[in-house]
DNA sequence: GTCTATAAGCAGATAGAC
DNA sequence: GTCTATCTGCTTATAGAC
């Protein structure tokens, strides 16, 4: 990305596309130090610990994945609106993010003590708001757990799936990024028709 | 779960569950051996190396997760049978797998050269059936492709993100379940209006 | 701040007795 | 088949010079 990074940030860069890759566990202190230009000792001169250089790994790309989008929902734009945007953010942020959906879904899992810290910590989701408006909008008719899943299902798992979705969609690379672009549309019109 | 197992299942059971929770790497064979009340010589006995041991792991939770699907996908049953009989098992086997989705996505991503040996071997999805009966039923209208992704993503999502969901709808683990069984219908209805 | 060299501990794998 | 004891190599982390 940027050559003019200094030693510490470099460091963040690089750590995250590797566990991103390869998680905790499977990481090398090692790796990281030479794919950033420098050696071990320096990792441990600015993080201190494996787990502490992973800890800010994660919790940044926690709040990439999460931060905008409870703003977003807790907001008091119009339902569709709030939708639209919800798809657009996402969609985009994930396609500049490779590989985060998966890495965060992972830690989650591995280690879900996390997830009532951070939820603690930034504030809830609050699905009042956003209850309230699928219930007017659908006259009744919509569950906004049901919506809610959906929508956040739809628009996360072409990335969490994507190896497997190239080979069977029989797409490259590029079709598969044009291909995501279309899905935007199709998701917002799925999600907000009255069927 | 059975107690009556012989050695080389136990570790594989063992195993399972391990591997599941922790991947590749972050599984220790000492724990495996601990759990499985035996000790390390043994499992190199079995399964020679760690390695080989997650493989006949992996293999196995593929199997499960995807032989069947690609099975029902090529069958000739009607469209809404066929949808319906996927939520079904899906959903079904999932939750009698605790974990399986996470890892399989896991391991496909860190190891994307798994998706073509396995997709090689076993007989490939054929989208073409299931496609021409999306276009006859929608009138051409909707996307296989995209009614596909859909489908899948509707019902796995709620496994992969299952730590977060339940603390934003805020339910233990029995009403999750309850919720997962409900959800099915939810699905089936989304996938199969006309809006 | 940056490096080299090394300590300390751990984990996978094997040897060999029973 | 099952065990204990041990080897070997790797990985994190630190000490200490510059």
């Amino acid at each position: 990305m940027n050559e003019t990074l200094n030693a510490r940030d470099k460091i963040l860069e690089v750590a995250t596309g590797i566990f991103y890759k390869k998680g905790l566990a499977g990481a090398r202190m090692q790796e990281i130090a030479d794919e950033a230009g420098l050696n071990k000792a320096m990792l441990h001169y600015y993080f201190k610990t494996k787990e502490q250089l992973f800890n800010e790994v994660f919790e940044k790309a926690f709040r990439i994945f999460l931060s905008r989008i409870i703003e977003l929902l807790n907001s008091d734009k119009l339902l569709r609106n709030k939708v639209s945007d919800y798809i657009d953010h996402t969609i985009d942020s994930l396609v500049q993010n490779p590989g985060i959906s998966i890495f965060v879904i992972q830690e989650l899992n591995t280690n879900p003590e996390r997830v009532s810290k951070l939820f603690a910590g930034k504030g809830n989701i609050n699905l009042a708001i956003f209850e309230k408006q699928i219930s007017e909008e659908f006259a009744g008719k919509v569950n906004a757990e049901m919506f809610f899943t959906d929508m956040v299902a739809m628009c996360i798992y072409p990335f969490i799936a994507q190896p497997m979705l190239k080979k069977i969609f029989k797409k490259n690379d590029a079709a598969y990024k044009a291909w995501l672009q279309e899905r935007k549309e199709w998701i917002k019109n799925k999600l907000l028709s009255k069927g």
